[in-house]
RNA sequence: GGGGUCUUAGCUCAGCUGGGAGAGCAUCUGCCUUACAAGCAGAGGGUCACAGGUUCGAGCCCUGUAGGCCCCACCA
């Protein structure tokens, strides 16, 4: 079965030829089967408007990962997938293409402009789906779900209805973030407080009835919001104001009379303990306002102009106001100072405009008692995050969370389902739209304009995505799911959310484990953006080194919840290892021919098979326990190290002599070995890179169809051996004791030398016996001579120390005895070291009476150790001319 | 104002429940040894930010300090 491979890994083409027999063979498909356990994984819906970047390839790659593992572990796993309608993103991507063919959304109306947006959908919304595939994404296609389809809009009427009823939700006038770009509410999640340098304006408003002059000092940062003050409020407790309460004070260029109230919102040591209270502008003012029964005077239109409330401000934009009204308040002598101060001031993330708090008729889902069960979660352990840092930020943002501003002006979204009668005002909140008004029985209901929150619809999606609202065998098996996977950017907006209405609405959690990742940065640590430019399209490095190599480069070394930065250098790197990984297993099968290899029985194996079984074997067992525990860098650190280091370098290389010598008896244990590990270390690989190893696993295993429904590896007992493993590393240990006296003199490897095995051990002997033919390979030795004393051995060679024996290699024209010396003397001060260390361990009576027992006796082994080699040391030092 | 996090080799980062610090890249030396030069064999390089504490033992736990980053927050 002699197999021609090219010299180098080539992702091009071996990639999607392997997809798509993936996807012919539906491995990726889950069905329902009560004999299997389900493990379950929804994906985070990508908008349709995305782009494939970093942040996705992240996070599917470690679902990908996650979910190929359990399948392997037979488990029934389920990556459910889908995308996002993203009602605000994809409206702005529509107005901007419709812009560009001189049509405003308004003329064309929302019929048409749905069809638009639709027409778009249909267009795009595939194109992050098949950039997923690319990454080797193992979901279930089949099952592909989008927030506005069929389902999900029926999941969302019944829980908006739901909610309506049991009095969730509600809609009000009420202080909310208003985008003057985007001409939408948006909720405090999409609120991102930006700090900015502003000027503190210090306002004299004149008491009603007072002396000439007489005026109240007020400092605002906003003094266009001025035109919608009703009242200044000063603290109770401020002896400096308290003959003003209840008195009336003239609100400067608007001229009306305003009273002064007291009230223990205002902080008598900031500014000049007085507010200004603008309920319809300001969330405090708006409570206070409540407090006190003050109007709500909105002075502003939707555009953030100045509307018709503002007399001679009217049609300015909020900052032209600002301007004007500064520079009127100064002609009128009624600016007292103005200082320079920074705050912070909110933006809407998006489009990164200063939102304008408004007070406006909105929809609110009323948060108190639906994060109830979600905090309990936590604390119940029903709920967990993964690092368990994130416990605190997810609590916090619970414990203060205020009513969520689910309403929307736009149109690309799931519609209020909310009817309004034009006869009586009658609201009727219902899934279907009524034909009569239940109040006044006439037929002129009209729909609430308003769409909901795209959250609204993606908060559904672990259990809308299974058939909710309906008992579905999906639902009811696949349900709660088992892992989300997210960036800890979008705990607010998304994880919140969908425990809370997990809760709600099935009674359980969605999922159990939140499995928290950072973001991905650039070279220099700055956050990847479109305006940077400093983005790495994931597609290009899939194109450049294959997504196997983008996906070990994104998951190595990397910390969950962590932050990481890209680097090409990286990836080459990854992609170094694929080509390893591609050689050892080229080298292998060039060396299967026609050999049948039949699994070896144990007394057929050597010694250094053994170890090799052994090691794998532990790999196997630590590798499972590291990914059940999320640890995934740190499980592909092992796999990596294992496959490079002890299989590559030092199995393979063992072996060689024995797959050249046709008549070596052992050869095919050897190759029966080399097959055996190095498919169990593909297994393991195989979630992490799941392209290379699958081409591998079937050109090696023809009887094999996939490495992805291959079962996961387990420990095995019988192929535990400690004595091998550990007769095995005391040849390394000689190995590299030859390696370094040989580099020290600049031996070539082509020059091959005579070496004496010196041990006084007979086990020792006999090891070195059994490995005779490899050692003497590996330690470019022309002839290998084991014996007890040093008998033989000419005066002239040089030694080096490993522990219990002593080797020799005489290369007379090369010693230098100072250099031996000089090598034997540092040699005896490390030990000296190590002795010391030791043995003030040991005899710390207090380390010896409370340190573990299995601690003393590691000490306790390394002391006799390091004794023996110090004595063989001193030996050869004396022996030493001169 | 509150919270979190980081500070480990020249660079970027690992280091899982405390038991004598690792990787990748970079640097230096020698090798085209018939799987791999995208490779092999070696080497150098760290007071684990600082100061205390707990412990037989601290990169790891506790307290404080300094600096960086992030999140939350209704002082106008």
């Amino acid at each position: 079965m002699e197999k021609n491979l090219s010299k180098t890994y080539d992702p091009q083409g071996i990639e999607a030829r392997l997809y798509d027999k993936w996807q012919k063979k539906k491995y990726f498909h889950a069905k329902v089967d009560r004999s299997k356990k389900p493990f379950t994984i929804v994906m985070p819906p990508p908008n349709i408007t995305g782009q494939l970047h970093m942040g996705h390839a992240l996070d599917n790659t470690m679902q990908d990962i996650l979910i190929r593992y359990k399948r392997m572990q037979g488990f029934n796993a389920l990556w459910q997938p889908g995308t996002d309608h993203a009602s605000i993103a994809t409206e702005v991507k529509i107005i901007e293409a419709l812009k560009k063919e001189g049509i405003e959304k308004e003329e064309l109306g929302r019929e048409k402009f749905l069809e638009r947006a639709w027409e778009w959908k249909k267009e795009y919304g595939g194109r992050i789906v098949s950039q997923l595939k690319k990454l080797g994404s193992s979901a279930d296609w089949d099952r592909e779900r989008f927030t506005m389809d069929e389902g999900c809009s029926r999941a969302v009427e019944e829980v908006f209805v739901n909610l309506y009823d049991k009095g969730y939700i509600y809609k009000g006038n009420r202080i909310i973030n208003w985008c003057p770009v985007c001409r939408t509410s948006i909720s405090d999640a999409e609120v991102e407080h930006v700090e900015q340098a502003g000027h503190f304006w210090h306002i004299k408003y004149p008491v009603v009835g007072g002396a000439q002059g007489e005026g109240v000092i007020v400092a605002t940062t906003r003094p266009e919001t001025m035109l919608g003050d009703e009242a200044l409020a000063v603290n109770p407790e401020d002896d400096r104001y308290r003959h003003l309460v209840g008195k009336k004070v003239v609100l400067p260029l608007v001229g009306k009379e305003i009273p002064v109230i007291a009230d223990s919102y205002v902080d008598m040591e900031f500014g000049t303990g007085v507010v200004k209270i603008t309920p319809a502008h300001d969330p405090n003012d708006f409570e206070v306002g409540r407090r006190h029964q003050l109007p709500v005077t909105n002075v502003m239109n939707d555009d953030a102009t100045i509307n018709d409330k503002g007399g001679k401000y009217a049609g300015m934009d909020r900052y032209e106001a600002r301007k004007a009204i500064v520079s009127d308040l100064e002609e009128q002598g009624l600016l007292v100072k103005v200082e320079e101060h920074t705050h912070n001031v909110g933006t809407h993330d998006r489009c990164k405009t200063t939102v304008e708090p408004m007070a406006k008729q909105q929809w609110f889902v009323a948060m108190k008692d639906l994060a109830k069960p979600a905090i309990d979660a936590l604390k119940n352990g029903e709920l967990r995050f993964v690092p368990d840092r994130f416990d605190k930020i997810y609590l916090h943002w619970l414990e203060n969370i205020r009513d969520w501003c689910i309403s929307r002006q736009l149109w690309w979204g799931h519609r209020i389902p909310a009817y309004y009668c034009a006869d009586c005002g009658e609201i009727v909140v219902s899934k279907e739209k009524p034909s009569v008004c239940p109040k006044c029985g006439c037929t002129h209901l009209t729909q609430d304009e308003d769409t909901l929150d795209t959250w609204f619809s993606s908060a559904l999606w672990p259990f809308s995505t299974l058939g909710w609202p309906y008992q579905t065998e999906d639902l009811d098996y696949f349900y709660p799911t088992d892992v989300l996977v997210t960036g800890y950017d979008i705990i607010f907006f998304w994880v919140i959310r969908m425990v809370f209405s997990g809760y709600a609405h099935t009674g359980r959690a969605p999922f159990s484990t939140v499995l928290i990742h950072g973001l991905v940065r650039d070279s220099q640590g700055r956050k990847m953006s479109k305006s940077l430019g400093n983005g790495i399209d994931p597609l290009e490095v899939i194109d450049k080194y294959g997504a196997d190599a983008l996906r070990l480069t994104l998951i190595t070394g990397n910390a969950p919840g962590n932050d990481m930065r890209f680097y090409w250098e990286r990836v080459e790197s990854s992609r170094n290892f694929a080509n390893k990984v591609w050689n050892a297993s080229r080298f292998i099968m060039m060396n299967m021919k026609d050999t049948v290899t039949e699994e070896a029985a144990p007394s057929q194996l050597t010694d250094a098979d053994k170890w090799i079984l052994s090691k794998v074997n532990r790999l196997a067992e630590e590798v499972t326990s590291n990914m059940d525990k999320f640890e995934l860098g740190i499980a592909v650190q092992k796999i990596y190290d294992f496959i490079w280091e002890e299989f590559c370098d030092w199995y393979i290389e063992m072996m060689k002599p024995r797959l050249y010598d046709e008549e070596d008896e052992t050869k095919p244990a050897a190759l029966w070995t080399l097959k055996t590990v190095l498919i169990q270390a593909l297994k393991l690989l195989h979630p992490y890179m799941p392209f290379i190893t699958e081409e591998i696993f079937c050109t090696i295993q023809e009887e094999e169809e996939s490495i992805m429904i291959s079962q996961w590896p387990k420990y095995r007992e019988d192929w535990n051996y400690p004595q091998e493993e550990q007769a095995i590393e005391t040849i390394k240990e000689a190995v590299r004791g030859i390696r370094n006296l040989r580099t020290g003199m600049n031996v070539p490897p082509s020059k091959k030398a005579k070496v004496f095995v010196v041990s006084e051990s007979a086990n020792v002997r006999k090891i070195f016996e059994n490995g005779k033919s490899f050692f003497a390979f590996l330690g470019y030795a022309s002839e290998i001579m084991i014996q007890s004393d040093t008998s033989g051995i000419p005066g002239d060679a040089v030694s080096a120390v490993v522990p219990n024996a002593v080797l020799y290699i005489p290369l007379a024209e090369l010693v230098d005895i100072s250099k031996e010396r000089e090598r034997l003397k540092k040699e005896e001060e490390r030990l000296a070291k190590e002795l010391a260390r030791v043995n003030g361990m040991l005899n710390n009576e207090k380390f010896m009476s409370k340190a573990p027992a299995q601690k003393v006796a590691e000490e306790k082994e390394k002391l006799e150790k390091y004794t023996q080699m110090m004595e063989q040391v001193k030996e050869r030092l004396a022996q030493l001319p001169g």
